[in-house]
DNA sequence: TATAATTGTTAGACATGTCTAACAATTATG
DNA sequence: CATAATTGTTAGACATGTCTAACAATTATA
């Protein structure tokens, strides 16, 4: 079993980068200093100089005026951050209700700050929540009518799960 | 309508520091640099430095070698912040089955960045769980067999809402 | 292709928040 | 109550990441 370099753990604003250039980068497309800097909200210089340190780290490869591209290692990392930003998406929009605007948002904050646990139950409990049709799919629905009504829908106070063979 | 001196939005430092004074100083006890410190795992110089910061902003009182104690102002910020606090908790614990330990240190650092919409939404969604035995108290416990089998439980199976008869 | 427009870089200021080292006040105790 | 131990503060270094201003390279176009 061969021992893997530890991955230097990234700061919130490096994984932001990453994800950026993973983004525009996607079908191969050219990245630009320029988009990175919009998508970030951040002035060109600040992207230069993160894309200096992400070179460093050879998370990047960068030449002066020349092109952007994540390597090898960059691709993983900005991958992870990609997943975890999907899952938070859908819990929020999906699970939550939040409206896909506010879910990325929070998504994007929350990713870069969640535990590798919390991140695999989150993660678990959309899958959950989209497949199982009783305790899920329907979830959503029955959590709305709460939030609408301020009280619990009737299949919530009918009769519990524990007993069911009466259940109909 | 009396207009409400805008409340100066913090950076997630300076709510960890009055987050753990308020802690701190809940049944009137003497507030000190040093437990501060030691509650948010920094030195004290760093401490008297955000003392500092926060009185200037009147959130916190605090006289050179003497009592710590918060502002009206800065009790309602803590008491925000405490909030979101628990209820990130009580979600991490309770709906996805992580540890105390884990739970506690996520809801640590979201608190400081999720937005007041998903917050709510969150908070209604634990009290929504815990209240409703269908798809609520009992979902975490199908929830949990999802987790450890990596199928759905019988309840999930049962009767589906759109096919069933054939199902399995 | 010479010049203008755009894009990118460098240098250096600034804000935040941490730390260490040195010193000062407070408190405990011999 | 004098001194030691503890607690707190100040000063200043450092790391991160942002910005503006000035300049350089690239590209588009007249």
């Amino acid at each position: 079993m061969v021992k893997q370099e530890a991955q230097r753990k990234q700061t919130a604003s490096m994984e932001d980068y990453l994800e950026a250039i993973a983004n525009l980068g996607g079908g191969r497309k050219v990245v630009r200093v320029k988009q990175i800097s919009e998508m970030l909200g951040v002035k060109m210089p600040s992207v230069t100089s993160a894309l200096k340190k992400l070179s460093e780290q050879e998370l990047v490869e960068h030449e002066r005026y020349g092109h952007i591209k994540l390597t090898p290692q960059g691709d993983k990392v900005a991958g992870d951050v990609i997943r975890r930003h999907r899952a938070l998406t859908r819990f929020f929009a999906q699970a939550l209700g939040i409206d896909q605007q506010t879910a990325k948002e929070d998504a994007c904050k929350i990713e870069h700050v969640i535990s590798p646990l919390s991140m695999e139950r989150l993660a678990k409990f959309v899958e959950f929540i989209e497949a199982c049709p009783l305790g899920g799919a329907n979830f959503p629905s029955r959590y709305e009518y709460y939030l609408e009504h301020g009280e619990l829908p009737r299949e919530c106070l009918g009769r519990s799960v524990k007993k069911r063979k009466s259940e109909r």
